[in-house]
DNA sequence: GATGTCGCCCCTAATGACTC
DNA sequence: GAGTCATTAGGGGCGACATC
């Protein structure tokens, strides 16, 4: 590629866009016109010769190839931003910094696990300390944001109504999928939605009461299940299921994790589940902390390659 | 240095695709 | 059918370049 013919603000439309997922709010971060930037993804679609990002139900879900070339974009332009600003860039190596992260247990099982791993490859003195959120889907007040967390996440249904001062990035999409037992005397590999639903499940309910969302797709096709075993979080579910006849509807990263270590088998939702997307917020006073924006690049990168 | 031409990028407005 | 969001079309501003 001639970098003299390169516009080197499309890095800048295409962090945009990764991060939002969507060309609207893209374009109202950079300051451009959605349909400039709508102009800018078709000119960065021609430059890498591939779609970058795809229109879905769900908003602009982002190619393989999109996934492989932000990584790069951010840590250049990282360097960029730190140069300019002229600020001495972070030195992971030296820093003794403890960071502060709310996560879910998902998302300690998920992605805080790989990330410790390379996080003890760069940055040996760096600390991660883990709070959990008050509510699961609830973001965490602005000021919060401000005062005590560096950054949070976790699944938030609704990130449109956020502060202006709290920044955000989608991390990845989970799918829903089913664990049962490799030895359970009636699944071999497969699912029916009858069987599914005929199962007895161990479930997870953040609630104390009213109806999960399974529930309620199992209802619009006049069918029910019955939750053997309620728990408050994912954490249990795999070893409950690994030592029962139970089923669970867990997200995939975890399943994969537990699948491998206690004999489980996945198998796909007989049922067609939405993906929800995982999120990471932070507050604006963090946007020119050169050390938060490492670990959300790190972040960025483990949740990436963490994928099984 | 001044002027004209060309190409690029952004804008507004219109259109199309999709979902509910 | 209405609403939302991405794409396309047409026009204007601006910078690069060639010519005088």
């Amino acid at each position: 590629m001639n970098l003299q013919s390169f516009d080197l603000n499309l890095l800048l439309a295409f962090e945009s866009l990764m991060i939002e997922r969507n060309v609207t709010r893209a374009a109202k971060r950079i300051g451009l016109s959605q349909p400039a930037l709508s102009n800018a993804l078709s000119r960065l679609r021609r430059t890498f010769d591939d779609p970058l990002l795809v229109r879905t139900p769900e908003g602009m879900s982002p190619t393989a190839a999109a996934h492989s070339l932000i990584v790069p974009v951010r840590a250049a332009l990282a360097q960029l931003r730190a140069a300019l600003e002229e600020k001495p860039a972070f030195d992971p190596t030296a820093s003794k910094r403890t960071f502060h992260l709310s996560a879910s247990d998902h998302v300690e099982i998920a992605l805080i696990a790989p990330l410790v791993t390379r996080l003890l490859e760069k940055a040996t003195r760096v600390g991660l300390r883990l709070t959990r959120p008050r509510s699961l889907f609830q973001p965490p007040a602005a000021q919060v944001l401000a005062d005590s967390i560096d950054l949070a996440i976790g699944f938030f249904p609704d990130v449109t109504g956020l502060d202006a001062s709290i920044h955000s990035e989608v991390l990845w999409e989970e799918q829903s999928v089913v664990l049962a037992r490799k030895a359970h005397p009636r699944i071999k590999g497969k699912l029916t939605l009858r069987q599914f639903a005929s199962e007895h499940h161990a479930a997870v309910f953040y609630k104390t009461e009213g109806q999960g969302f399974i529930d309620a797709l199992l209802e619009q096709k006049g069918l029910a299940r019955r939750a053997a075993v309620i728990v408050p979080h994912f954490a249990t579910v795999p070893f409950v299921v690994a030592a029962s006849d139970l089923i669970a509807t867990v997200p995939d990263r975890s399943a994969d994790v537990f699948a491998r270590q206690l004999r489980l088998q996945v198998l796909p939702v007989p049922i067609s589940i939405p993906p929800f997307r995982m999120t990471m917020l932070w507050h604006e006073r963090m946007e020119a902390d050169l050390a938060h924006a490492w670990l959300r690049g790190l972040i960025v990168e483990t949740a990436l390659g963490s994928k099984a």
